[in-house]
This record gives C-alpha cells, sequence and structure tokens, in this order.
DNA sequence: ACCATACTTTACCGATCAGTTAAGTATTAG
DNA sequence: CTAATACTTAACTGATCGGTAAAGTATGGT
C-alpha cells in the first residue's frame, strides 16, 4: 500500500532487502489500543460493526476505518451477509507476527551463544 | 507518551481494559521497514548514529528520531559514550511482543478447541 | 410501497509522523 | 587554542492518522 516504488526496486536505500511489506501493516495494526481491543473482542465472538462501533463509543465510519486497517493486515475476516458485516479473526496476520519473532529471537540467541563461547576462551 | 490522560483513568472509552499501554510503542516502533532494518543491522554489531545514518541514507537528526522511537520501545539501547553514541539492542521489546503474540495465540487455540469439541458432539 | 436499519462514501479537522535544513553544543585530535 | 567530528535542538514541510458530520446506497420487516 505505501511506498511501493521504493521497496520494488529496493534501490534508493541500501536497506537490508527486508521484503516484508506486509510487516508494515501488520505492525501498524497492531499499535492502536482500539484494534487490539477489536482483536481481543473478536477471538470471543463474531461481531457486526455496529455492535463494534457501539462497543467503542466510535462513529460506523470510525470503526470502520480501523477494520480496514486490520483487515489489510490479515488480522480480521469481514464478510457480508445481507445488509450486516460479520467480522472475525484472522489468524493470518498474528502468525506473521509469531514467524518474524521467532526468526528475531533466534538470531539474537545465536548472537548471544557467539558471545558467550568468546568469553569462555 | 502518548494518551497518558485516557488511559490512566480507563474512562471515557468502554475498552476491554487491556493496560498494555506500552504495546502502542513497540507495535508502532515495528510498523516501519528502516526501523526494522535497523533492528536487524544491529543484531549483528552495534553501530553509531552516524554509522546507521549513512547505512540508510537519513541525516543524523532523521535516524534519530528512528532510534528515539526504538528506544522507548525498548527494543533498542543507547549510551553515550563520549562523543558518541552507541546503539545497540535491547530484547525488552521483543520480549513484550512475544508475550501478547503467545497470549493472543493461546486464546485462539482454547477457543478453537471448544468449536472443536462442540462438533464432535 | 414504505420505512427503519446497516453500512458506505465523501469531505473535512486537528494531531502526529517522517523527513529536512540550519544553527547549536560537546568532545577529541593536533 | 583551534578545528574537525558527532551529536543535539528547533523549526518547518507534506503526508498520513484518528475521528467526525452529512448525505448516500442497499436490504429487510410489515
Amino acid at each position: 500500500m505505501k511506498a511501493g516504488i521504493i521497496t520494488s526496486t529496493n534501490g534508493p536505500r541500501n536497506l537490508p532487502a527486508e521484503n516484508n511489506e506486509y510487516l508494515d501493516d501488520v505492525f501498524f495494526a497492531l499499535s492502536d489500543q482500539t484494534r487490539r481491543g477489536v482483536l481481543k473482542k473478536l477471538r470471543h465472538d463474531e461481531a457486526s460493526v455496529s455492535e463494534l462501533a457501539e462497543a467503542y463509543a466510535l462513529t460506523l465510519p470510525g470503526m470502520l476505518k480501523h477494520l480496514g486497517i486490520l483487515s489489510r493486515a490479515g488480522l480480521v475476516r469481514m464478510e457480508k451477509d445481507g445488509r450486516v458485516r460479520r467480522c472475525s479473526i484472522d489468524p493470518k496476520g498474528m502468525e506473521r507476527v509469531a514467524k518474524y519473532v521467532e526468526e528475531y529471537q533466534a538470531f539474537w540467541s545465536e548472537q548471544f551463544d557467539r558471545i558467550e563461547s568468546y568469553l569462555k576462551k
């Protein structure tokens, strides 16, 4: 969604070529208390947009924006059922986060081990 | 840093009282490719602000802002050594993320089990 | 057919963000 | 002492964010 030109060429900034574009979206979606609250609520039960808007004292368009962000991040699934939009958890987004954290900590502890073995000498 | 008044009273919005204020900061910090790149680089080696600024083609103040965000999120530690600021990984922030993901998925699979056992009947 | 419900679209607002330039301070090399 | 280095602070810019109001569209109940 955001910087397609920059990341597609991987040119202008000499980034370590971390092509995890979607991580921008999922981490951003999780950086808001209201959106984490929505996720928490949806883990227990599905809900409509109106129900969520009322629960968080937001207007319908306001809640819809949050849901759009959660949906783009792969954290929420939405299905139109008549005039009602049923929102439910999508596990895809959180799995991406889990994977990132795992890889991160794997690298970190590897580094830690290296230092430890160095200190032993 | 952000909404101290709102979350301290936990009043105005009827949130599910998820008092994980710091999660806003850590998820937000991770929602940017440059900042995730800095983390990746720092996992291999410490670096000064200038080194990081050059690696990502940013000005010093620009990089310093990113480092401030990473630091507030508990993802990066900074120590002033003479006129140089040495930046290194702080595991605290990522541990918070790991914990959030764990709890989230625990609830999710619990819910999943409940549905499964319901379907068995 | 009529009307209420549930969403959708558009346009707007103040605040925050990513980035800059420019000017400042502190530390070290010579 | 002087000057270069490395950071720091302040002010500014365009873009995005969270939220709203207002007006529109589609669907279901009677």
